[in-house]
DNA sequence: CGACCTTTTGAACGTATTCAACCGATGTGG
DNA sequence: CCACATCGGTTGAATACGTTCAAAAGGTCG
């Protein structure tokens, strides 16, 4: 009721942030809460922000001061060692959460970069712990979605040390199509945000085997690859390949 | 009161977990809390529990209630996939907080197993929920504790994706070392609690290439080793190994 | 004390990397 | 809008690193 959505001439760029009118409210932050606590979830997350394609969000060594939900677009994020080499920890699309390693000692211990343009929810920190003490369901929900990120990265360390290379690719692009299902795509066809170097930084390959590795899965017709455009023939055999590692 | 654990003299085994007495308050969840606060927490932190070497504190796919505060003992998590394949996701010692992993779902994902006879403490995870709506301070830290897992991981992340066996070698030692001087003991000397194969697991090798790896560090006199006795000799030449990757 | 498990070490092997050349796509400035 | 420069991707051949297979020695525990 006294609800926003308005009347005829409302410029666009007056419309806040709204949670309740967002289509990612299953995938992020708002899962769950009712109408009156997404209400006071929307009063926090005050405002977006564009990020251009290249862009960091936010750098490693930087204060912690929010997290970002995505609300449109792709990021990687990265760690660097002092020697130079780099490790890219994931790829984020929309309806994740972006920020959560800066909690930890209130600096940003990664790189977050713009795969392609992207606009994000800026979610003050002390406000949503604030919020989070009011609202439970709020609260364990947050929870889960740290610790789901916890899971996450243990099946990335699963890949990194016991998987041969074409297990990981093969993980790693049923990982893409599963997540690209879940926000209304095709499981089978889309355009692969991250260059080959990005990609074998992520599942600790070089970008030659990377490479190599989808002409492979091309030639046994379980893709079908042109540059950045997949298409998953096989999703079964991607499977199969996956789990078969060691016979 | 209706407790279990019968009266007569003051048996030991009657004294209810004490955080504020526990030497391990500054490593574990009550760092930061005041006396008060501590008192509360002491009320949810209900039992302790021991674990025999070689017994599972808990078991991927087990129903997730509490987490476990390591009061004494030594632990690793693992995660094993359809296949039988098995990565270790990490060692546990006292002041660490297992069981982080069973909140996304409210199912474990991994396996606690203890690497020696060990005490945790219990904390209902619904009861911490409460309590840290009520304790901001509790709230943080415990944020804080989850971000610092998921930083970790990204750690572990590098480590697999772009060091060499040498490297990930050295880097564990002296996370060890780390880990072992924040609790009082020596930072140079120290019994492993695991085997070869399990800490090849956890840094994606073969137990032969690690054991190949210790014999490397000790004709070099970076280390001197006798089974799982090691002494460190050279912890700057540690470093420098880690960080000379591929030159 | 004997059985078993862990660790060490050697030699052959295999997978992913490195180095290099080439091709195609993309994007920018004249 | 085209030409050119740059970046990203593919493919081949040689190499290197860690794995695999195997044997034996050293510890540990019933």
């Amino acid at each position: 009721m006294s609800e926003n959505r308005a009347l005829k001439t409302v410029n666009l760029s007056v419309i806040k942030t709204a949670c309740s009118n967002c289509n990612l409210r299953e995938l992020c932050l708002p899962l769950g809460l009712n109408s009156l606590e997404m209400a006071k979830l929307e009063e926090i997350v005050s405002n977006r922000k564009r990020v251009k394609r290249g862009d960091l969000l936010y750098r490693a060594g930087e204060p912690f001061e929010a997290l970002y939900a995505i609300r449109s677009g792709f990021f990687k994020t990265d760690v660097i060692m002092e020697d130079g080499r780099d490790q890219v920890t994931g790829f984020q699309m929309s309806g994740e959460l972006l920020g959560l390693d800066g909690i930890s000692n209130e600096n940003h211990s990664c790189n977050a970069i713009a795969l392609e343009d992207s606009e994000v929810c800026l979610i003050p920190f002390d406000h949503l712990e604030r919020l989070s003490r009011q609202v439970p369901t709020l609260q364990n929900h947050f929870h889960k979605v740290m610790s789901r990120e916890i899971v996450r990265d243990h099946g990335v360390m699963m890949l990194l040390g016991t998987m041969r290379a074409e297990e990981r690719l093969a993980a790693f692009l049923l990982n893409l199509s599963q997540r690209f299902v879940a926000r209304g795509y095709s499981p089978a066809e889309f355009y692969l945000r991250m260059t080959r170097e990005e990609i074998g930084s992520y599942l600790g390959l070089k970008l030659e085997t990377v490479s190599r590795s989808f002409s492979k899965f091309q030639e046994e017709g379980l893709i079908a690859v042109q540059q950045k455009h997949i298409r998953i023939l096989d999703i079964p055999g991607l499977k199969r390949l996956m789990n078969h590692g060691q016979g």
